[in-house]
DNA sequence: GTTGGTGCAAAAATTTTGCAGGGTG
DNA sequence: CACCCTGCAAAATTTTTGCACCAAC
């Protein structure tokens, strides 16, 4: 990969898609973002630049491809956010970090370094992926 | 409470709440299922009885009063499942057992046996709630 | 009888689908 | 140039809100 590359031409490139202005926009708000992303954050950022439809399928494209994985919440919102590299790479979709929501500044972040502790269920149970969202209040707005 | 009580109306009474015909049949699907319930499953087996709205709202009250919670979900379905016993009498509501989502059935279920292993955040986070999904296959599936 | 819940109607918001035109490789 | 992506239009679905009537206590 040439290194002069913006990276979410490369991210783009990996995945097999096309290099699109809609695409590549939408990647860097990710790419800028600590939190994770409704589709209605993403809408706002990109300034009504694109086509709210452009969106729904952009999401969906890199869901299917890896890019993005989606986080549980418990209103209705979907939240999306980048996956770690090994995620990409690795195509098969696996979370093993933590999930925070902040109930004060209401971001959802993830907390790439707090791996989820493994659980014991009752035999007969196959386990696929695990997902833990942790709610409270964050260290920024704790301050 | 009278003992021979319907169980539903057990509950509403509990939750300061007047008794009718809709609230109690919702409370009875609840009582009778084995999964967490999605709006459109309850809808389903109310056989349309009742309104639409009357759902809505109905499920609201029960969030609020904690006879229900909610189970964070990866589609954007939100589904709904009874509080256990010591959930609802405290009010404060705190789910600490796993919820397992079926890859097979597509049902949710409250594993209510396995609680939710701790988890240590970076310093500077405080934890409020903590909801665990696991994914794959269930018991009954696996058969 | 008063209060609060339900049903109906309608509006608002979200998500999906089809198709023609335009950009990407 | 062939194919895929986007925008626009429209439909379908989900959720919210207002109001008059009816049931619960």
């Amino acid at each position: 990969m040439n290194s002069r590359m913006k990276q979410s031409d490369t991210i783009l490139k990996d995945s097999a898609l096309s290099i699109t202005s809609s695409r590549r926009k939408i990647l860097d708000i990710f790419l800028s973002s600590e939190s994770a992303l409704a589709h209605q954050d993403i809408e706002t950022k990109c300034s009504d630049q694109y086509d709210r439809v452009t969106i729904y399928r952009t999401l969906q494209t890199f869901l299917e491809k890896g890019i993005i994985h989606n986080i549980p919440t418990t209103d209705n919102s979907i939240k999306y956010a980048l996956c770690s590299d090994s995620c990409i790479t690795t195509g098969h979709h696996h979370d093993n970090h933590v999930h925070f929501r902040c109930d004060a500044c209401e971001k959802t972040l993830c907390l790439d370094d707090v791996s989820i502790p493994s659980v014991k269920l009752p035999s007969g149970y196959s386990i696929n992926e695990i997902n833990m969202v942790v709610t409270g209040v964050c260290k920024s707005c704790r301050k």
